[in-house]
DNA sequence: GGAAATGTTTACCG
DNA sequence: CCGGTAAACATTTC
């Protein structure tokens, strides 16, 4: 389930193994696993050392001993596994790379049922690949510039919860986070963003740093060290969901019941009563 | 059988 | 050109 709490787990799972490994192999096991604007095959990764794993978003690249960085984006089902070779290979594993460091060995698997994910192999430009370049920073970035982020939201007739999730804008938010925040920040989905206060909106962006700081504390405790997976489940979606999902349960916060509406392609649920379109 | 599912890109429209 | 919406991508689960 990735959005950028889950995307960050991964990134520091993978930080934690494989950080000092070299890349011994890399296989593409499913025709769309690289993105056809890769500029090499994966096998362009072999003989790299890993120095880093980096994030912006929803974005996560390998930083490599060379010109070029192994790129990825989860997608909507996106998983890194770190394998043991004495475990069963799980299903719709589209790549499978090798690593070792002196005698060490791991096994690193992206697996994807939906195959919306993909991995590709990149240039960076002042440290961000090609795909990433139009994506804006996330709130956990140090240079992240919240009244600047504000304003341009303000700017905006769209409805919030689009803006929210704009990655142009500000990065990381998806649609459960978004939902989340706009219930904490008690705003309904709807409102065209250029008619909410700049004090609203940067409660919104507040709530949606919070609500996902809280999630990535959640998800960084989840590693089994006998079968790692590094996918960012975290738990913290059963218990701690005010308002995605929970359609018809009792809010939070106020105790009506959490409604559902159309959002595109997808959903939003909000409470009816704790957030008014003004 | 139908609906819905965490995301991004591209096409299209006004 | 810009902003905004809708569809497409594929598969599984409820």
């Amino acid at each position: 389930m990735p959005e950028l709490p889950e995307v960050e787990t991964v990134r520091r799972g993978l930080a934690h193994f494989l950080i000092g490994y070299r890349f011994k192999s890399a296989e593409g096991l499913h025709p769309r696993v690289v993105k056809p604007a890769s500029l090499q095959p994966l096998s362009a990764v072999v003989g790299a050392h890993i120095k880093g794993i980096n994030r912006r978003g929803k974005f996560l690249w390998f930083e490599l001993d060379r010109e070029l960085a192994l790129v990825a984006h989860l997608g909507m089902s996106g998983q890194f596994l770190v394998a043991r070779k004495d475990r069963p290979a799980p299903g719709h594993v589209r790549a499978h790379f090798e690593l070792s460091k002196g005698f060490k060995k791991q096994e690193l698997l992206f697996r994807d049922q939906r195959t919306f994910g993909w991995l590709s192999v990149e240039q960076l430009t002042d440290g961000i690949p090609q795909s990433a370049r139009h994506i804006a920073l996330d709130p956990f970035d140090a240079a992240f510039d919240r009244s600047a982020v504000i304003a341009r939201m303000k700017a905006r007739k769209a409805a919030i919860k689009s803006v929210i999730l704009n990655q142009e804008i500000m990065s990381g938010v998806g649609n459960i986070y978004a939902d989340e925040s706009l219930w904490r920040a008690k705003i309904h989905p709807e409102i065209p963003a250029c008619e909410l206060s700049v004090k609203k909106i940067g409660s919104l962006v507040d709530a949606a740093v919070q609500v996902m700081a809280e999630a990535v504390e959640v998800g960084g405790t989840s590693f089994d060290a006998m079968y790692i997976n590094v996918n960012g489940e975290s738990g913290f979606f059963e218990t701690s969901l005010a308002a995605y999902g929970q359609e018809g349960e009792p809010c939070p916060r106020c105790g009506r019941g959490i409604r559902r509406i159309a959002f595109g392609n997808r959903s939003s649920h909000y409470c009816p009563k704790c957030q008014v379109r003004t």
